[in-house]
DNA sequence: CAAATAAGGTTAAACGTTTACCCTTTTAAT
DNA sequence: ATTAAAAGGGTAAACGTTTAACCTTATTTG
């Protein structure tokens, strides 16, 4: 019933094979009427294409895969879900596979899926070496780098400018009058968080200030990194007003271990995120926040992988406070500042 | 180099292909030299099987697919990353395919699963009619329905006991000498909130309070309807002093709303949830939630949908208050209620 | 009215595996 | 010394498609 064959098909409709495949295909070269028949057949007869067997001939899979260290990450689902509506756009199957933010096992999930036949992968490895990737890149013209920038295969990296994030928040920490600010970082060895900590302090040092190394601290980039992050930091005992913390959930941490132990936020301290999740909106308090775009460059990856022309309408806006430097479609994405109420100018 | 076959194996290793065939599938009648030398070719030549012609010929795919209305929801994200898990520990690819909370959809992304080869298929839908789903499980045996209980597929079947969930709720509540309580639901149209709500009002009317229907309110289960439903509750104008909502996402919504609104949470009114998401631990005030063990759940209807043995420490725990009616492992778990911060009992 | 073209098909090879069945050589048992 | 069995390996069919190459019958063109 649900496993005819085209062989059934034809031998139902009285005509070849190449005849079923043609109307399947929407292919030339078949009637009106041998067409209705046909797909009539199809419908009552449950037929449906063996993928397996088309893609054998065709070495195409109409998958796209992605490669991402967790799916349960809100920050990856969003991106793994930008993909898949671009997917289902043009009728393609997603693909994901988990790297578990280890070098081999990101290498594992790419051939997995290169094993299961994807031609196109948008990629999110932070731990692969560049000359592996590199290699990995040549040899395959549809993949895809998301949120990693290697200047030999640039043209296919999309990725997010951390050092002018990291400028970003400290351009408007410094607007706020705060003189003590604590860095609160991924502990993951990966480059993002130097680089933004690179801003950060490199913008510090436009205003000659300085940032005090008992202040930078690191932990996992989760809910309850952030939780253990403060508490080192309050154990410190080097007294800050504000902290740049690396991403949402470690900042919502953040706020709920400084608020158990006394401190308000913002009118002891301030706090300042980094990707504008959508919980960032609805925290207490609200989160003030560097906004990460990660559906629009997903979405863009997405097309820039299957071959799809990209409009410039899904880029990122033209900002008049952030106008962007490259030709659009740009592949380098900046993050733009969201304020809300986790930050305020230092009082006392 | 990537793209080597079977049959540049053999010619290398000047054996035939049912040899090269047959290291690579572990199988028996090849001598060890022999063997030493074909694994080694397939090493240096980068050889890897085409899953698509091993499908072909064994109907078998390594792969099992998911079925979910939405990668992005943290709830399910949380349960497709479960039976990740199970699925690379038995060296499973995972598909998950989304269904977008239509009935259509959710067909159609089973049967793209099915297209694909996915023999063993967990799935999370809500709006595909009992008969049609019936006979799909009657057709394919390795199909596990998650967080939906239909009779006639009983045994396939891994669910939450939405009734007792609500009871639950309620008698907390009770407990907390609440008289005027609302009720934020989901306007999905699914069964889970009318169990929910049942249970609920059934627990009320054992303590002979009802509920009144001007507080019982419909939202999309997410953040922004939590807010809705909350605006839609204070325009109501009659007093309550707590709230029971359907999901977490939706409470903290209502947390958010009720707070701008001038209400304090739990002073003014209580709130609980449901799931047990991770954020709700991190939430101010943290949230009293109802415990959703989707993990768990996940986890055993993964097993199950690769006929794996299912350990009976991998399924909810024995928990003295709320022991299991059913013999371990049973297919109907139980909420459990986590009492936090967002409520208290009714003062003045 | 012949020739050219279009329309609607068919045939068969190819894709890369797995596996049942067959063959040969070596080893063990009598 | 014979024979049986075991070990190691080869042959070829089959899986369900797609598609180039070919064929036949109308239809158009001059």
């Amino acid at each position: 019933m649900s496993n005819a064959t085209i062989k059934d098909i034809a031998k139902a409709a009285n005509v070849s094979v190449a005849t079923v495949s043609r109307v399947v295909n929407n292919g030339p070269k078949v009637g009106p009427e041998t067409r209705a028949r046909i797909v009539d057949l199809i419908e009552t007869m449950g037929y449906r294409p063996n993928i397996n067997a088309r893609s054998l001939v065709t070495n195409k899979s109409s998958t796209i895969g992605v490669v991402i260290p967790d799916v349960a990450d809100p920050f990856f689902a969003a991106l793994a879900n930008s993909v898949d509506k671009v997917a289902r756009q043009h009728n393609t199957q997603l693909l994901i596979s988990t790297g578990q933010l280890s070098a081999d096992s990101e290498l594992e999930a790419i051939k997995l899926l290169l094993q299961q036949r994807c031609e196109s992968i948008v990629i999110h490895s932070k731990l692969i070496p560049n000359e592996t990737l590199i290699k990995l890149f040549n040899d395959n013209p549809n993949f895809v780098l998301i949120n990693r920038y290697i200047e030999e295969i640039a043209h296919r990296c999309i990725w997010l400018d951390n050092i002018e994030g990291g400028k970003i928040a400290a351009k408007s920490l410094i607007n706020c009058k705060h003189l003590n600010i604590a860095c609160i970082l991924s502990n993951y060895d990966i480059e993002d968080p130097s680089l933004r900590l690179k801003g950060f302090t490199e913008q510090l040092k436009e205003s000659n200030q300085d940032i005090d190394q008992k202040l930078v601290v690191y932990a996992e980039p989760t809910l309850q990194g952030g939780e253990a992050a403060t508490q080192q930091l309050l154990a410190a005992n080097t007294p800050f007003s504000a902290v740049f913390v690396y991403n949402d959930a470690m900042a919502i941490g953040a706020i709920s271990t400084l608020e158990d132990n006394g401190f308000s936020v913002p009118k002891d301290v301030s706090v300042i995120g980094c990707d504008d999740v959508l919980l960032s909106r609805f925290s207490r308090p609200k989160l003030t926040t560097l906004q990460y775009p990660i559906e629009t460059m997903a979405h863009h990856a997405a097309k820039l992988s299957l071959n799809i022309a990209v409009n410039v309408d899904d880029c990122q806006p033209q900002d008049a406070s952030h106008p962007s430097p490259d030709i659009l479609p740009s592949l380098k994405y900046t993050p733009v500042l969201i304020e809300r109420e986790s930050t305020a100018i230092k009082t006392d």
